[in-house]
DNA sequence: CTTGCGACCGTACCATAGTACGGATGTTAT
DNA sequence: ATAACATCCGTACTATGGTACGGTCGCAAG
């Protein structure tokens, strides 16, 4: 079987021993089981940490990853709590990905703007446009 | 004509009096002119706040969303650099939408295995089908 | 068998993004 | 005019998310 060091682990993973050793702490990874002295990690760790990475540059904070990481992992008993947690990150999520449209609108009339008059763009403002709740009405 | 406050603007725009100076020094408002000894804010001082702590939950650092809220107001000499600039940044909100949506289907997939079988959730795992950069075959 | 690399541990330090404090001064209502 | 409140300023403190340090110990190759 393999067997993963730490040091293997958080090359697999891209970052660097101590940042395992801190989510450790932070208890969103396991501890693992020991060879020895020394901690051994399989594949599925290396994946929790590429998640851990992508959901923080997606604006979750670590406990916040933390709650989505324990989504699956409560026992069946909890499903119905399950469920509404789930369905709470997915309203979360949907936020997220519609202010991120605004902006994203936003940037290209920015863009377009560029293109065409060398005056249209001293008209534009991008924090008019993103204003108000990111309500783009420009 | 309105005479804003430090006070009434971090009220309006929802966050606290030191939160403002500290955007101040950090150059992502401007120092507002003085009447007399006081600062005296606009309406587009607190859409500016608004805009910062949106970008922020979308997971922009304090020093990307300087980077956005510069792209318009740069003459227009540097419109080359706008644009490029705005193309960028066009790119990285693509990847956070793509990413986003990648969870929002792992998410689905958990709420609708939590409605079906009890025995459907125990082989559910968050942390895989996220997985190898939020790419989900589960 | 020893030397050297990596893992072990706790503690300390760092940057980011605020938040609080305290004393002085300005403004407003009674 | 004087109390009450808001603003001024610098400085200090906090929480989050790591990163570095220094010393010890285990393992494997020469």
């Amino acid at each position: 079987m393999e067997k993963i060091t730490i040091g293997k682990l958080a090359e697999m993973a891209g970052v660097g021993v101590e940042t395992v050793r801190f989510y450790q702490r932070k208890e969103l990874l396991r501890e693992p089981k020991l060879t020895g002295a020394f901690r051994t990690y399989g594949e599925e760790d290396a994946q929790r940490i590429v998640f851990i990475k992508k959901a923080q540059e997606l604006g979750f904070t670590l406990s916040e990853v933390k709650e989505l990481l324990e989504l699956n992992t409560k026992p069946r008993v909890t499903c119905g709590i399950v469920k509404s947690k789930t369905v709470a990150k997915l309203k979360e999520i949907d936020k997220k990905i519609a202010d991120l449209n605004k902006m994203k609108f936003s940037l290209e009339k920015l863009a377009s703007a560029c293109d065409a008059s060398q005056d249209q763009i001293r008209q534009f403002k991008v924090q008019e446009c993103f204003a108000a709740g990111l309500d783009c009405k420009c």
